[in-house]
DNA sequence: GTCTATAAAGGGATAGAC
DNA sequence: GTCTATCCCTTTATAGAC
């Protein structure tokens, strides 16, 4: 019934360390959410450093994964930007505070992340490349940097997960309301990449 | 020639929090940096917090002040758009760590911001919204909501900021690569808006 | 493996001399 | 206003019993 106990550890410290950071987490609140004690934390996992970075491991290969392979989808390039928009927003939905820490690491230390991106996007830029000239040459795209593209995605996609607080404010939306907006963003987000992208 | 200690300590404390965020960053690193001792820090500013209250409110302030300002122009959305945007990335340039910094308070403290918010940007989201009926209207445009028309432009403008470690991986650049891929960005940026929103 | 108790270090804050 | 010295709390990490 009960997960064995480094599993119930490692859970936990995702929980923490996701919401509140490497800096703002406290063992403590971490073996209080796994049941037990500070101690066992050492025992199980050296350091807070080793905990947070089986974490963030986890985490970031589980995101990067799941984009990547939604980016290399077997479909005409136009349709595999509408597939890995909603993949990915879904995605965060569940997940709502995994890029603003997956992003506070990439500041507190930028190397971190480079292993990982490097074995889990390895020719990205290159199938995306390819996909965009399979689609010009198909007459339904227009040509764009593939690094550019790439960038587009993702910030369209993730700028209302991290910047909330200042768009709902903004706009004065309560949550339900706002739980909306992330739902049409799928849509809105599908449209105006296409139309940006006619021949 | 010397500034007096309060600025010293308040731009030495801006370079810090800045890089580090409020939790990374250390009260003996600002007085280093500021050339005098932890002791002054509480003696001009009584705490960590206030210190740190004051820069990030002049920082915010900063960003949304210029950023509420150039989407007020009295020009037709479409120019506005376009100045938008490279007013954004070249801001953004001369502080590359800003966003980031303003991001992990977001997270850290999401009522934060709500003020500064409230007070820089009231309206904008309506005026936004009385320039795109009057580009539908003139034909210049097609219709968008608003609220998704300002997450656009910030997502677009800020991703290869906060994820450029994960970026410039990703697409293998080196930091003149980089800095090129910055300043076309904004002419990319630019005419993708555009193209997106053509009627 | 799991606990209690405690060491060790870090870092914000203050007292008090000058 | 500015410094040195120090307090004291928090937090990570370890020792050692069970």
């Amino acid at each position: 019934m009960e997960q064995d106990t480094e599993t119930r550890i490692f859970e936990a410290a995702r929980a923490v360390f996701v919401e509140q950071g490497f800096e703002g987490a406290r063992m403590q609140e971490i073996a209080d959410r796994a049941g037990i004690n500070k101690a066992l934390l050492h025992y199980y996992f050296r350091s807070k450093a080793r905990l947070f970075e089986a974490v963030f491991r986890a985490s970031a290969a589980e995101v990067l994964s799941q984009a990547a392979t939604a980016l290399r989808q077997d479909q005409p390039l136009p349709d595999r930007l509408t597939t890995f928009v909603h993949t990915y927003i879904d995605l965060i939905r569940a997940n709502p505070h995994l890029p603003a820490f997956v992003l506070e690491e990439l500041r507190r230390n930028p190397d971190a992340l480079k292993a990982v991106v490097a074995e889990h996007t390895p020719g990205l830029l290159d199938a995306l490349g390819r996909g965009i000239e399979d689609a010009v040459a198909a007459g339904r795209l227009r040509r764009i940097d593939p690094a550019h593209l790439l960038a587009h995605l993702i910030g369209l996609c993730i700028i209302p997960f991290i910047a909330r607080p200042m768009l709902q404010t903004a706009t004065q939306m309560d949550d339900a309301a706002y739980d909306a907006f992330l739902e049409a963003r799928k849509e809105e987000v599908s449209t105006f990449i296409h139309r940006a992208l006619v021949p």
